[in-house]
DNA sequence: AATAAAATTTTACCAATAGTTAAATTGTCA
DNA sequence: TGACAATTTAACTATTGGTAAAATTTTATT
């Protein structure tokens, strides 16, 4: 009796392993063909092949092609969120001695997210743009756009501490957060736009991204530091 | 015999005047319909009927509905190519005395094109984001990548120039372009997300907007002088 | 006015593909 | 064995980007 519980039990647990990992193996193979043929260049069918099932199966774990294409940033808003709590505790244990210190964690927090999967961040980043919400279901655009602000507002409340504890200058945190990520995304975007489409596989790529954004960085900080 | 050339050749001016405003009616309807109900919602009979025309008709116009949607960038081009003129300018003749002066209109430049045309704007920034091209055919993002380079070229050569008299702190010009261009646009982004999608149409918003410009430029400029 | 030439409309079509449906199949547990 | 869930098969609908060709209208020329 006791081992019919159990396998009942187990048995539903490893059926939602199994829903899961499926769902997994459809949005690796959904990156892979979206990020090497683009949107239109996709068929759901296509990507039903690649990951070893169906149209209809495939259809029951996504329900439309756009909320698949948006599924595939959702590991980069985890990663974010986890950068995001990890700067908070630092800052509220005491860690920070000065605020370019935080804005290089920020920073470096960006970039490798970036490193660690150029095509995801830079849809990512696409998605944040109202304008690219036309191209967008409306439900899907709203679920994006929530998560967006969610971590807009996690930042916003970080700099602000950051200003009560007197690490950074007094400003107005919302000209500073968005001239912060501003910079880094308008970076990623001019470093890409030089180096072409391939240009997360280009160690040289990467070093000059680097480069650029430590040259950006400074600038701001200096700007910001508290002067005491 | 004189007439008749002289009619012959107007005439054929004429047609060229009424094309070129047909044209224009396309891209003025494609306008209306694409911002309002994205690239997706919005088919090519659309367009035509808004247009007042057939839909073969339109195709002789634009070859593609990719086509025809990247052209509504060209104004913002053009103007952006002005613009960039009209400070080289300037700088030739030697009327500016800072360098925060070059940024002030640099800047100014671009936030006029957004105040003029938002839509328009912001599909510019999308465009030049390489993640963008996934969604478009290759030749039309070659054709978009080679004029991006051309308004590149020509603003590293201002700054260059900018430093070589001294208005400007010698750094990587590279640097310094991609951080002035990104700031800009995130700016752009993250109030366009905090206001929504009519932004545009809000006096507030605008005035948020051109305060977090103005904060970011303070920031670049007190950097970037060149103190002597 | 008559005619030639260009542009446009009409109408019909093709091909691709997002998304659906329902019956048949397979596997899993009791 | 029988019940249940997930999956496959296979066919289907509807939309839409894009094309083709003949008929019609507009415009310019003689």
């Amino acid at each position: 009796m006791d081992s019919k519980v159990k396998s009942k039990a187990s048995s539903k647990i490893r059926r939602k392993i199994d829903k899961e990992r499926r769902r997994c193996d459809i949005i690796e193979a959904a990156k892979r063909i979206f990020f090497s043929r683009g949107y239109t260049g996709t068929t759901m069918d296509d990507i039903a092949e690649a990951a070893g099932l169906t149209k209809p199966t495939l259809y029951s774990y996504f329900k439309t092609k756009d909320e698949l294409y948006y599924s595939l940033t959702l590991p980069i808003i985890e990663k974010l969120t986890e950068n995001q709590k990890r700067i908070k505790e630092k800052l509220e244990n005491g860690h920070y001695c000065c605020g370019s210190e935080i804005i290089r964690d920020h920073f470096n927090g960006y970039f490798e997210l970036y490193a660690a999967s150029p095509e995801a961040f830079r849809l990512f980043m696409l998605f944040q743009q109202t304008g690219m919400f036309h191209r967008l279901k409306k439900s899907i655009a709203e679920k994006i756009n929530k998560q967006v602000k969610e971590r807009y507002e996690a930042i916003r409340s970080i700099y602000s501490d950051a200003m009560k504890k007197n690490l950074i200058r007094t400003v107005n945190v919302y000209h500073l957060i968005d001239t912060l990520w501003g910079t880094f995304q308008g970076i990623v975007l001019s470093t890409e736009m030089k180096f072409g489409n391939d240009a997360a596989a280009s160690e040289k790529a990467l070093k000059v991204l680097k480069d650029t954004l430590d040259f950006a960085r400074t600038i701001i900080s200096e700007s910001i530091e508290n002067k005491n």
